[in-house]
DNA sequence: TCATTATGTGATTACATACTCACATAATAG
DNA sequence: CTATTATGTGAGTATGTAATCACATAATGA
């Protein structure tokens, strides 16, 4: 059986893949690799509604991937660290080596 | 705008992390970075009912992280791919720098 | 002060998910 | 053949999620 200290580690694991596990958030997290941005400007680039990209992005800072500070009428957000994007060269990474093995497949068949 | 090769890809990653994002599939990943298992034995480390672990596996298999061969009575997951396991540890470096960080935050507090 | 703009949030809807129970299937041992 | 065991799946329930609309709030500029 998996011991407590485990149990609590997959469940915040868990929590960091959901708040990821999403399209929009994906393309945000993407986005904020070349620095701050407001709400406007995000919602413009992923192709969303302001007032959902502005859920998804309250749902990235509840999961602590990202920070905001005000600047005026805006909200700049931006990645709180920079692993954060790595994870997503993590998942493309897993995505590649699979890509292959099917090609290899493919090629046998 | 995002062009539609992106899209695809941020698509095809949240595909992934939802598939892992949640506690008891993390703990399947986790427990075969040891090798292959029966659903039974998996069932009985994680904790869950053997339907319930049924399910869960299926989800991984059909996300393209888990394989499986039948031996018998039983039928034996493993993961697909080194790199599924690596995904792991790197949700866990998100969270070690974010705790770090915070913790940085109470010193000065 | 008043209009404008950016942002966030309540309410609603449609849909997805996790879990449990009961049962079906398939392989094996006696 | 019969009983046993491992596995998977349909049905039902409770809960969670994403999107949209309308509206509230807050900061700015005329």
């Amino acid at each position: 059986m998996i011991d407590e200290k485990s149990l609590f580690l997959f469940a915040k694991q868990a929590e960091i893949a959901k708040a990821v596990a999403q399209p929009y958030r994906i393309a945000i997290i993407d986005f904020l690799k070349d620095g701050e941005q407001c709400v406007c400007d995000i919602a413009e680039h992923i192709g969303a509604e302001r007032s959902n990209a502005s859920r998804h992005l309250s749902v990235l800072v509840s999961a602590g991937l990202l920070n905001y500070r005000k600047d005026g009428l805006n909200v700049m957000y931006s990645l709180r660290a920079p692993c954060i994007a790595g994870f997503l060269d993590c998942i493309k990474t897993c995505l590649i080596e699979r890509a292959k093995e099917n090609d290899k497949l493919l090629n046998v068949l």
